[in-house]
DNA sequence: CTGAAAGCGCTTACAG
DNA sequence: CTGAAAGCGCTTACAG
């Protein structure tokens, strides 16, 4: 690779005053200017981005640390939306995902800090605590879609308690009354904050709550994509005196199970039964036939948001909850 | 950040003895090392990687443009693959996401170039040909799930031909000879080349190509997700007055499409209808009924083969077919 | 407007 | 076994 120096002989100028050229330093003269222009395009010079770094003690890189968020359908986005601000304050993303095996924590944050990153993101695929690892507390560090006990750090989470109230507000819009919910593993955080908005959304509508309306999609021990399980949340829903006549489900993959119940029964969403949905899986919620009502998971705007907070140091450590996006198909209106 | 001298102020010793230490050399008095792994510990001291790396004339980072692979779902896994290498290597990956209007392949490729890559990994979320960009043959490259016309470097492609014979293989095998196959968008090589399979796997088992068997699940303009189209392909086909008794599905999402449009016409997959498919989509395969029988994209092993491959420099420039793993599941058996 | 010196945090020869 | 010098590719004062 060609250096600064290379390029100062090719112009017959100090190596100083290739610098003031490349830092667009007004102090050269045009004509000189010229010359040294000529000469970095001729030999195709590019600034060594480390080494300038270096001398300025920053490495102008940001860590981010991936629990599987770069392997789990649009979890990805998180990225995107950090990428996006980082790049927008000419600084660069080094990724590292950390998985069981493979590499770990640890081996993670020694490889992020001996490149002596600037700051570190830490972010996981779902909604989830996380234990903190002491190092990270060396450099400006946030947490996006997970959060720690001890609240020790910067936090972006989505709004799970809104979601479900949007998810069941819809619905009540409607004019449902009975309206089931099949609800994810009952130990993660969106299960429980969804059910608390659900509440919310019934007692502000006046109507009381039945915990004979809330069945478990997902058993604690549940392998993903367990179909047996919304089978038998569904009957369990269709069989009960009082039938419900819209569901609020856990995930999309809930959804499309439940849509193949209701056809079994001769039931057609959309005509018989409203649904409403979370993730908006563009695999899945556009495809299904109506489609899918789904709350959206703000995946870029938590990756956005947390980078944000990295330049703007002002900001004291918060906890800050991203809203959803209500993403209206047509699953959550009957038409007859 | 605390330095080498620092340590060996610290320690009592020059600054190079610490280095010493730091690099194993086995030069150092026993109690001298004990002194200065004593300070490390206490200053918590990390060697600078990037001060390292500059004296060596090398950066130890790996640039890994992504075309949207860490935003589709699982394509990510190529990003692991070729991490995991990496890092047995001691390298560590540079990723930069490349987007219509958001970073542009330019920028990104400046941006690494600029950090001084050791290599540049190309990696696209679709199997598609690419221009690659001058500049990537300034250091070692390599095209992952993409190829340029001009075969210019070092590819690794999914085997597409491969595929498409082993999903109507699984047919044939259970006696199928009137197999349906709703096609990609004919515009893209997965849907050429998985077609040219399945014409190899008929002509193998001596049954004749029948053109009205193969029906488009998606135009050239579909936007993605688009049912409407599956549902046609799936009329057009069971219309025949020779109807087919199995479906190869050019994707996950039209398997689960396809599923409900057998289920309206009461026939069940798996009793009256058997299915392959392309994708392993784990949001979607597992949790269909029967459980869906899939080729999945081989994106870890790519990424793991492309990153081989550049530390491998023996190697010449060739173009790798990576293959699929035929996931078996219930769908392509029938029961009665 | 231009350049020579010093230094960022390291490692690579070379001395002692 | 240990250290002083030089240098990687730059930038930051300081001279002229």
């Amino acid at each position: 690779m060609v250096s600064i120096k290379q390029v100062a002989k090719q112009a017959g100028v100090s190596f100083k005053t290739v610098s003031r050229v490349v830092n667009n330093d007004p102090n050269v003269r045009e004509e000189t200017r010229a010359r040294v222009q000529e000469a970095i395009a001729a030999l195709n010079y590019r600034p060594n981005r480390a080494a300038r770094m270096m001398r300025n003690q920053q490495s102008g890189v940001i860590g981010f640390i991936s629990d599987e968020v770069v392997t789990q359908p649009y979890a990805g986005d998180l990225l995107i939306g950090a990428q996006e601000v980082a790049s927008q304050h000419d600084k660069v993303l080094m990724v590292v995902n950390i998985e069981n095996d493979r590499i770990g924590r640890q081996r993670a944050i020694d490889m992020l800090l001996e490149r002596r990153v600037e700051a570190l993101v830490y972010a996981s695929y779902y909604h989830k605590e996380v234990q903190v690892p002491q190092e990270m507390l060396q450099v400006p560090s946030v947490l996006v879609n997970c959060y720690a006990e001890n609240e020790t750090l910067t936090t972006f989470i989505p709004d799970e308690v809104q979601a479900g109230y949007d998810a069941t507000r819809l619905l009540l819009e409607q004019g449902h009354k009975r309206i089931g919910h099949i609800t994810l593993n009952p130990d993660i955080v969106a299960s429980v904050k969804r059910l608390e908005g659900y509440r919310k959304a019934l007692a502000e509508a006046g109507i009381s709550y039945d915990p004979q309306l809330i069945v478990q999609g997902e058993s604690r021990f549940d392998e993903a994509g367990d179909s047996a399980s919304v089978e038998k949340a569904v009957a369990e829903l269709l069989k009960l005196t009082h039938q419900p006549t819209a569901f609020v489900c856990g995930k999309d993959e809930f959804a499309m199970q439940a849509y193949f119940e209701f056809s079994k029964r001769g039931l057609q969403v959309g005509r018989d039964i409203a649904v409403t949905s979370f993730d908006n899986q563009r695999m899945i919620a556009p495809g299904l036939s109506p489609g899918l009502t789904t709350m959206a998971l703000p995946h870029f705007e938590m990756g956005q948001a947390a980078m944000n907070s990295i330049f703007n140091q002002g900001d004291d450590m918060v906890t800050r909850l991203i809203p959803f996006s209500v993403i209206e198909r047509q699953s959550h209106l009957l038409k007859n």
